[in-house]
DNA sequence: CCGGAAACGGAGCAGCTGTTCCGCTGTGTG
DNA sequence: CACACAGCGGAACAGCTGCTCCGTTTCCGG
C-alpha cells in the first residue's frame, strides 16, 4: 500500500505537487527541478523519491486536470445544439489555454508526455469526431471543413504558449474567434 | 574595409553563413554555436570572431530574407484586388512557415531578435494595416475583423513551428485555411 | 622567400540542466 | 524510551549550452 509509508512523507509529497502545480502554471512546464524543489521547501532528493523522473512529475500534475477535460468533453456532447457544442469547446480550449497553459498540446500531440495519456487523447480525439459530424449534419460548417481542420485550429491556440512571454491572453481569445468563424458555414 | 580583411577569413566567413543558413532552416533557430561551426568545417572560434554572438549570427542570416518579405509586401500593397492582397499575404506567411521556419515570429514579435529589425518590423505592420483598411473598404472582411485579428492569426501561424517536430506541413496549411475563411465576410 | 600580423582550431570556462550519492535526521515501533 | 531504518537535504556528477584563451598555422607585403 502507498498509505503505509510514513507520514512525513506523505505529507511532503503533497507539498512537492502543490509547488509543482503552481509553478507549472505560472512559469510553464519547463521550469526547473530544483525551482519546484525550493517552492516546495524540500530538497531535490525528496522531490525524486516521490516522482523518479520529471516526466513523472509533469505527468502526474497534469493527470488532476486530465480528467476535468474528459468531463467537459462529455458535457458537450450531451448539448443538443452541435454549433453551440463545438464552438464551446474551441472557447473552452482556448480559456484553458489561458489557465493551464500546459494541459492542452498533451491532449493534442504525441510529445514526451504524450505517452502517458494515449487513452485520454484517444478519447478526446473521438469525442471531437462525433461533435463535427453532427455540426457538419447539421449545416453549420463550412464546405469542406472536417476534424482534422478543428484539430489543426485547436493546435494553432496550444502553440501560442510557446513563443515569448509578451504573447499575451488577448491574441489566444482573437485567435480563437478566427478559428471559430473560419469552420463556421 | 571590410573588404581588406584577409582572403581566407573572407572565405571562411561565407562558409559560416552557408552553414548557418543551412542549420537554421532544417534544425530550427537553436541549433548550437558548434553545430554550425562543424558543419561550416571550422572552429567555433572562427566562427565567434566573424559573428561576436549567437543572436548577431541569427540576425545575419535573417537579414538576407527580410528584404524578400518587404518586396513581397510592397507587391500586394500593388494588387488591386483588396482580398487576393491580403489573403495572399497570409498565405504567403503560411508558405514562408514551412521553408523559413524561423523568420516570422521576428516580423511579429519583439523576441531577443526582434530589437535587430524594429525598422522591417514596423514597416511590415503598417503595410498589413493598409491592407486590412482597404479589404474592410471593400467589404470582403467579416464584422469586427481588424489589423489585429490578422496579426493573431499570424502569430498563430507562426508559433506552430514551436510545437514538437512531429508537426506537419500539412496543419500549417490548414491552419492557414482557417485564418483566412475566420477573417473573410 | 621570409617574417610579422591576421586568422585559426579546439581545449577550457562558466552556468545551466536532470539526476544520483551519501552522511545525517527524525519517526514510529517494540 | 531507545534504536533501526525510512526519509531527508544538499553537494556532486554528467552533459548540455554560449563564449573565451592561447599556442599554432597561414597569408601576403616587402
Amino acid at each position: 500500500m502507498s498509505q503505509m509509508r510514513r507520514a512525513d512523507a506523505r505529507f511532503n509529497r503533497d507539498r512537492v505537487m502543490a509547488a509543482a502545480r503552481e509553478a507549472f502554471a505560472s512559469a510553464g512546464l519547463e521550469v526547473p527541478m530544483r525551482e519546484v524543489a525550493r517552492r516546495a521547501g524540500v530538497g531535490v532528493a525528496t522531490l525524486y523519491r516521490h516522482f523518479p523522473t520529471r516526466t513523472e512529475l509533469v505527468a502526474a500534475v497534469l493527470a488532476e486536470r486530465v480528467d476535468d477535460c474528459g468531463v467537459r468533453m462529455r458535457r458537450a456532447l450531451d448539448d443538443p445544439d452541435p454549433w453551440r457544442a463545438l464552438s464551446g469547446v474551441v472557447r473552452e480550449f482556448a480559456e484553458r489555454q489561458i489557465h493551464d497553459r500546459e494541459l492542452n498540446e498533451v491532449l493534442l500531440g504525441p510529445g514526451e508526455l504524450g505517452a502517458a495519456f494515449q487513452k485520454e487523447r484517444r478519447e478526446h480525439a473521438q469525442a471531437l469526431n462525433v461533435l463535427v459530424v453532427r455540426a457538419r449534419a447539421a449545416g453549420v460548417l463550412r464546405d469542406g471543413v472536417g476534424a482534422d481542420d478543428v484539430r489543426a485550429g485547436l493546435l494553432a491556440i496550444a502553440s501560442l504558449r510557446r513563443l515569448p512571454a509578451t504573447t499575451s491572453v488577448r491574441v489566444i481569445g482573437l485567435v480563437a474567434d478566427l478559428v471559430v468563424a473560419g469552420i463556421r458555414a
